[in-house]
DNA sequence: CTTGCGTGTGAAATCGATTTCTGCAACGCT
DNA sequence: AGCGTTGCAGAAATCGATTTCACACGCAAG
């Protein structure tokens, strides 16, 4: 690895020339050249470090995310890197696995190590992002809000959302509609069931609230969910899952318990992972989660470059699909 | 933030003693203490960009990734996190997209960044390493093997979970035998292939190489294949999909066909994301990713710890099953 | 009573870049 | 001719830690 000394030396000026050289500021042509000649003899590349040091802030954004093995952040991950590459940033993955000690860790080594700035998908509405305000750290929170914090957010609308996929239900003609939501301490949750209970005011019929059910956002939690819902005395006809994962977890009960989706309603907040078990005639809310990288990376990278303007939420369209898959009509 | 030079003043010793405080060298027991109440007092925690520029290397280690939508590598993920985190060291995700000059920028900025040291899937059997090798940082391969280098690898048995597959396939009585293996530049890719071909020749086959296709390790890869295969005049029986992505896209364009896993055999190298679609008596080889990201952090650990052994290559063991979930076996 | 060794400590060098400060030279203007 | 700009470039300070070096002190052995 040559230093900037070995390079000034080789080309007969100063290590300050040769700085000024990759940083724009004014040199001759004539040192611009020999420096330029030099540092490709020696294969010449700054330290990132030494110059992370001096500038107090590295070319590297963390993204936070709640659980790497769900097929919406990895995705959202990968409209952030798209971004930030474009930009000539990395991006570390910070897995805080829903918990908010590890994900106050992560907010700290993003601190310390001079990261540029942090995108945060918040484990929950506990989540302290005051390390990083209070230092005036560029913070973009995707997915779920900014909790009355004043930074930019990018999110969809999850009641809307909710209420779209429940009305999909009603209009169905199914009258006992169950919801499985997220953790009672996380936003999107509670929004989502905010909109389900809205589609059954709005559809004339009775909110239940026997029929809600809290779960974590995972497989096992829709499993669990699910089968508490069957189990119940008078157990719904249709059910309303609030993320990707339940929804997995809620149909393997379905199928298991014998039941189709001709007779049981269902609905799935965020895209089924590729597509895998969804039902012809079930209900998506599509979540743009790349898109949502990208915008939220996008922010991110402006503000970073000075942009000082007040904080923007961003809100996403979701589009509400029936699953025109065939591809397992038969199969069910 | 604040720095050694205030704690040191505060607790009215010199910046050398508070390093040695932190660092375990010996500190007379009264000057410790002061040290530690000043640090408390002023929140102190060390600079990590500072403390890495000194000591040439930091707590963080790369892992890149051919593809970060890929279940199976944010499973290896997790496992290297888990690894990484619970010795102080975070992880840069890198997604190198199966793309050699992507991959080759990842390895550069780990160097520019002194990271600790990197763990890789390598994008290709191109892909090159020397940047790491040449300035002996620590690096292991995962997954995807050493192709002769001298460094430690965390692999599984390829061709045998090929052979395993294909044998059960073998086994039922199918005897056209097809196989949709990853791309030719890809190791495990042909490896997995030849597991194929020595199963059918133990099985008294013969080995059509007209029944093997080449397709990227993805769902749309997969789906191509199968429908490249079906297409043949004379097209196979059966079918091993020599990963997971693949095995989703083929099961899908074989419902959409018609053809059930009663009639048409179908085997598959690698867990299906989410148990989705996977139907009763099919063959899955389990591929242990966390495990395997564990292991390949531990070693890589050992290394950066100083551990100067010749290179070792640790070969998990695949499971071999049928898939007994009968969750989706009254659906097919 | 010296010589010598180990231990604790501070001063200063170091890591490799960026940036401020400073000086020099050329040029234009009165 | 004299004086202020302007532009370029080197010297040196800076970022915040770690580590080497040097010194002082205490205690043991000769």
């Amino acid at each position: 690895m040559a230093t900037i000394y070995e390079v000034a030396r080789l080309a007969g000026v100063s290590p300050a020339t040769v700085s000024r050289v990759f940083n724009g500021t004014s040199v001759s042509d004539e040192k611009a050249k020999l420096v330029r000649d030099a540092a490709v003899h020696l294969a010449y590349t700054p330290n990132r470090t030494a110059r992370t040091l001096r500038r107090q802030h590295s070319e590297v954004i963390a993204l936070i995310i709640p659980d790497i093995e769900n097929p919406f952040f990895t995705s959202l991950a990968r409209g952030v890197e798209d971004a930030a590459r474009a930009a000539g940033y990395s991006v570390v993955l910070c897995n805080s696995d829903e918990d908010v000690t590890k994900e106050a860790q992560y907010i700290d080594i993003a601190v310390l190590e001079n990261m540029a700035g942090v995108i945060i998908a918040a484990a929950s509405d506990d989540s302290d992002l005051h390390p990083l305000l209070s230092r005036s750290r560029a913070v973009v929170a995707v997915d779920r809000g900014p909790h009355g914090l004043e930074i930019d957010a990018v999110m969809v609308d999850n009641r809307a959302g909710g209420a779209a996929a429940t009305t999909a239900l009603v209009a169905h003609g199914f009258t006992r509609i169950g919801c499985i939501t997220g953790p009672s301490d996380v936003e999107t949750a509670q929004h989502r069931a905010d909109g389900w209970r809205d589609a059954l005011r709005t559809g004339g019929l009775e909110v239940d609230e026997t029929l809600l059910a809290h779960a974590n956002y995972r497989v096992d939690g829709g499993r669990a969910a699910m089968q508490q819902l069957l189990a119940l005395a008078d157990p719904p006809d249709a059910v309303f899952a609030a993320n990707n994962l339940m929804s997995v977890g809620a149909l393997q009960v379905l199928y298991a318990a014998g039941l189709t989706t001709e007779s049981f309603g269902f609905a799935a907040f965020g895209d089924l992972p590729f597509a895998a078990l969804a039902p012809a005639g079930m209900t998506v809310v599509h979540v743009p989660a790349r898109a949502m990288g990208k915008t939220a990376a996008t922010m991110l990278l402006g503000r970073i470059a000075g942009d000082d303007g007040p904080p923007r939420t961003v809100v996403l369209r979701n589009e509400v699909s029936v699953n025109p898959e065939q591809a397992l009509a038969h199969v069910i």
